[in-house]
DNA sequence: CTTGACCTTCCAATGATTGGAAGCTTTACC
DNA sequence: GGTAAAGCTTCCAATCATTGGAAGGTCAAG
């Protein structure tokens, strides 16, 4: 099996699969006298094993660490479930980013006319200077921000 | 104002303001005689607005059309709306696609012991095959997967 | 035996940002 | 005035995952 049957069987791109070769996720492919790569089901599992990580958001090293427990049959499963977990949380971190975004542009995007006039509160928002820090009694809510 | 007194001023670093130089974002600042880059505090005003439009989201594209209509006394506030419910969609598709992963993350999680045994439902669920195509009748929903 | 599809390596680009090196300028202090 | 530190300049490189292309070798079908 050469490495186009193996892309497509994985659902690997060719490119990406030298790749991960050349960075040492994956171990270097046998070759045929020419030099082709010659993958077998084996190698074909793995790279369908990388293409679902992939899939579910991992790191290129998050897959190197669970590709490493996947083949240590003496794993415990509280590692799997603890890498799994963290990348989860980075994903709701990541969630609640884009939904503080969201939520603020749909926001302004209400308030804008939305026609012929110039007149727009979103390039308002944008152009604001934030209040130094508060003026008599600060408010609850320091405004329409994102955190840190 | 040089490059760092405008850094703090706009919350944009010195390094990020040299890359919006030079890439045509912004207009290249004026120099003193020894070179060093001033800034008037209408630039520090568009550096904001960047930082601004940044922390929303935008990408550099973005950024450039959202100025310019900023600039543009004559806009139609249509116009920026519709950029901003554009970024909106990509931002909602996004956050789907990042829940369609903890969904799925969070479900397998659930059902790994996550104790010292070696069994463990999400290593085998990023290994399985998946199904050819159908069995007998086609599944209405085809799998844990994400589209294209 | 030619043609086209496939493989090889190597280099470059993406987007936004950060880091560093080498060298000049300004500021502050003695 | 001298010196040291901090800050500025340009240029180049790295990040992360992926794609694109060029130049050249190999395999299959016709």
């Amino acid at each position: 099996m050469n490495i186009g049957e193996a892309s497509t069987a994985s659902g690997v791109s060719s490119k990406m699969i030298r790749y991960y070769e050349q960075i040492g996720l994956i171990r270097a492919a046998a070759r045929t006298e020419s030099g082709y790569r010659v993958y077998s089901p084996t190698d074909v599992e793995t790279l369908r094993f990388i293409r679902r990580a992939r899939d579910l958001g991992f790191s290129v090293e998050e897959m190197g660490t669970l590709l490493a427990l996947w083949q240590d049959k003496g794993r415990e499963s509280a590692d799997v479930k603890r890498v799994a977990l963290q990348h989860v949380a980075e994903i709701e971190k990541r969630i609640h980013e884009l939904e503080g975004m969201a939520r603020t542009l749909r926001h302004l995007a209400g308030h804008c006319h939305g026609d012929d006039r110039p007149d727009c509160p979103i390039l308002d928002d944008l152009a604001a200077v934030p209040e130094p820090s508060a003026k008599k009694r600060p408010a609850r809510r320091p405004a329409l921000q994102n955190g840190p």
